[in-house]
Order: C-alpha cells, then sequence, then structure tokens
DNA sequence: TCATTTCTTACCAATTCCCTAACCTAGACG
DNA sequence: CGTCTAGGTTAGGGAATTGGTAAGAAATGA
C-alpha cells in the first residue's frame, strides 16, 4: 500500500512518514502543490494524505485537481477547526480529515479505515435478500436478526442464489460455479447442501425462502 | 433520478444534498420523519437516504411506514456501528448502510450500486399482458399481483401467446416452435396444456385470457 | 492421535410433470 | 338434422426430478 504526504513542514512529514512506515505502508512525501500533483499522476498512491494549508496552491485546489483524473481516496489535515466545514462540506472529494495536532496512531487508524472501506468495498458487504443478511467477509448469516450458523458450502449456495436476486439458477449451472465445470461432484451433493441450508433458514423463521421449481432449478422467493 | 435525503442535522443534509447534485441527481430533502413520509409519497424518489438517529420517530420506523406502501430502495445513515445490526439484522427492507462520518464520494458510490442493481434487477425480463406479467427469468407468473405457479410448458406455452401481441397462434405454430418441427406429439398434448394454463390463469382471477378461434388457432384477449 | 465437523454419496421414497388414450362437446356445412 | 372435424375434458401410466436418510470419506481442530 503506498500513501503519498503532502505538507510543507518537514517536521509533520516525518513524523507522518515514520507513523506509516512502522505501519507497514510505503510512503512516498511531497512538499509542495506542484510536487503533489506529479507524484499522484506518477506514483499511483493507494490514498493521499494532504496538508490543507499549503503556501501557493491549497489543499482544496489539490484535490480539485487531482480529482479530475483520479478517484483515489484523500484525506486532509487541517490545522483549524474553522476549516472542518470547508473540508467535509464544500471540498466532496474528501474521504476523511484530521485536525492538527493529531496522533499518528489516530491517523495511521483512519487511514485504514479509508482504505477498508474502499477496498473491501462491495464485494464484502452484506446482502440482503427479504428477512435473510449474507456478509462473506464476515462469514454470517441472519434471519430476521437472529444468527444461523452456516458451513461454507452453504454460505456459498446461499450467496450464489441471493446474487441471482430472484432469478432461477439451474442446479448445473450452480454446480459448476461452487465446484468448477470439470468437477465430478454428484447432483445429489447439491440437493443435499439444499436440503441442510434450508432446515436451517427454515427453523430461523424463513421458511420456502429457497424455492424449487421442477426441473428447472431453484430460486430465492421475493 | 430523484433521491430524498432525511436527516435532522442540516449540516449533514447540506454534504449529501451537494454531493449528490454534483453526480447529477435531483434532491428532495427532509428534516423529520413526519416531512420525510410525505414527501416520500409525493415525490415518488427513486431512492431515499434515511438518518437512523432522527427525533420523535426514528429511521426504522419511517423505514417501516414507507414500506407499507412502497419498496423504493433505502440507504441508511448509521452513526453508531452497533445500529448497523438491526439496519441489516433487523430488515427492514434496508438496501445498504452507511456509517457515519462517511465520506461523500462513498455515499454516491453506494447509491449508484444500489439503483443499479434495483433497475437492472428487477426489469431483467419481465413481459406483461394486461392483468398478466411474465418472468421467464424467474421462472414467475402473477396475476394481478397475484403469484400463479406455472410448470415449464405451462411457461413457455404462454409466453408464445403473450409474444404474439393478441394475435391469434396456430397450434400447428404452437406445437413446432415449443416441441420442434419434427416432433410427435399429439395434438392433445397441447390442449391438455392449454386447459391446465387456463385454469391456473382463471383460479387467479383471468378468466378467458386465452381465447380459442375455431379453426385457426388460439390467442390471448386483450 | 482422536474427536468433531463438514462434505459427499448411495439408495430409496415422494413428488411433479408430461403425454396420451379415450371419450365428450360444439361449430361448420350440406 | 346429421355428419364431420376441431377442440375440450378426464384420468392415469410412466419418466424424470427432487427430497430424505444414513453412512462413509475427508477435512479440521484439539
Amino acid at each position: 500500500m503506498k500513501i503519498l504526504v503532502v505538507d510543507d513542514d518537514p517536521q509533520i512529514r516525518d513524523v507522518v512518514s515514520i507513523a506509516l512506515t512502522r505501519a507497514e505502508f510505503t510512503v512516498v512525501t511531497a512538499s509542495d502543490a506542484k510536487l503533489a500533483l506529479i507524484h499522484a499522476n506518477r506514483e499511483a498512491p493507494d490514498l493521499i494524505v494532504l496538508d490543507v494549508g499549503l503556501p501557493e496552491m491549497d489543499g482544496f485546489e489539490v484535490c480539485r485537481k487531482i480529482r479530475a483524473t483520479s478517484d483515489v481516496p484523500i484525506l486532509f489535515l487541517t490545522a483549524r477547526d474553522d476549516e472542518v466545514d470547508r473540508v467535509v462540506g464544500l471540498e466532496l472529494g474528501a474521504d476523511d480529515y484530521v485536525t492538527k495536532p493529531f496522533s499518528p496512531r489516530e491517523l495511521v487508524a483512519r487511514i485504514r479505515a479509508i482504505l477498508k472501506r474502499v477496498q473491501g468495498g462491495n464485494a464484502s458487504r452484506a446482502v440482503s435478500h427479504g428477512a435473510i443478511t449474507l456478509n462473506l467477509a464476515a462469514h454470517t448469516c441472519k434471519v430476521a436478526g437472529q444468527d444461523v450458523s452456516l458451513t461454507g458450502t452453504e454460505m456459498k449456495v446461499l450467496a450464489k442464489l441471493m446474487q441471482a436476486q430472484g432469478k432461477a439458477v439451474s442446479r448445473v449451472a450452480l454446480i459448476n460455479e461452487l465446484w468448477g465445470a470439470s468437477s465430478a461432484v454428484s447432483d445429489r451433493t447439491l440437493d443435499s447442501h439444499l436440503r441442510n441450508l434450508r432446515a436451517k433458514l427454515a427453523s430461523a423463521g424463513a421458511q420456502d425462502a429457497i424455492q424449487t421449481i421442477h426441473g428447472v432449478g431453484v430460486r430465492m422467493t421475493q
């Protein structure tokens, strides 16, 4: 993970660099707006820490220019509280801000949070369908708020079905997607998992969430 | 695309409004639950951004009331992490959630994702004819909103008839299209399916939806 | 290593669906 | 009216699909 730190104060650059390096990030620094723009392009950082109070061109302007070509997350450093309004209110290309003086630990935490949010993004988020909520990353499943413990395969089956958003999925397609096209798992295997899955969902209150369409496949009821 | 933003904090309303406007959405705001419900009805927004921590009536309650009459996608804003569980767990028909503090960019991205999902998803391949709606992908059939369960063959027959848009289709043509020109199915077979189909549609309220024209074929009544 | 969980399979039961045979009704027409 | 034919109805055989059970295999963890 590469992070570009932009600040005209060498001491702050050092503090931030050390904290980030210690947190196992790769750090690139820039001392003014012009260098910041050059590095933002050339180094393709995963995140930019940007001081608002740069001489010549201020951080907002730099942000605007970067935004013209890139969606890289930007975290602002602001010296005065009254700048906060501008950061969160006006300058909407920002992902977060930290007011000086700040603790390096907090800065690192916020950077981690942004990166997690941006990267984990859609894929690892919870998906819902009716009363059922599935979180692949956390490997959790809830039905009407109640936890349901699923095995790995059950989770995958349910995820595929939920992805299809109510469309019917053939058993062949499911097997191919879960075990690979060249797999040799029996048809009954899928049925077996479906049965267990249905039982678990039903006992948590989601009866008939998975519907069989004879000769076609299965689908989530809507 | 019209978006209703509900939050009691004027600053958040502004931040979100500006971000959404910049992303070329039309924005309507509401500062409390009562206004939210009024606007949700009157403005028919394509999506609602709803703060959980509203005074008086909280976001969950608002969501429940909106859900009573509408399927509009709802994205929750939550202040505390422990509210997330309620959002995704209790299942209020929420489509996503964003925790404060959030970056406006992320919010916009999530809104775009939801709209894409909802629009692409539902419109997948539903065909309508009068009170009858067929969705080949989901393998569902509704008559005046009521689910009707059809078998594979019944579905195909009905689809062919609906495709013809009220024009008469000869029995020979139907048989050829469903079973192939070189098929050897009996004439009575089609009649049998037509009978079952008619019975199912009739019991759901669509009497005489399929009309026979003696010596010509069958057609959907309009 | 042993215990436990999870996955997979074999086999049988239950269900669903398709198709047809046989018979019935209604319209067309001389 | 009588006959012919298209279309409708019914019930059931039979095939395919799906569900249920139990048990062995594999993976996992203590």
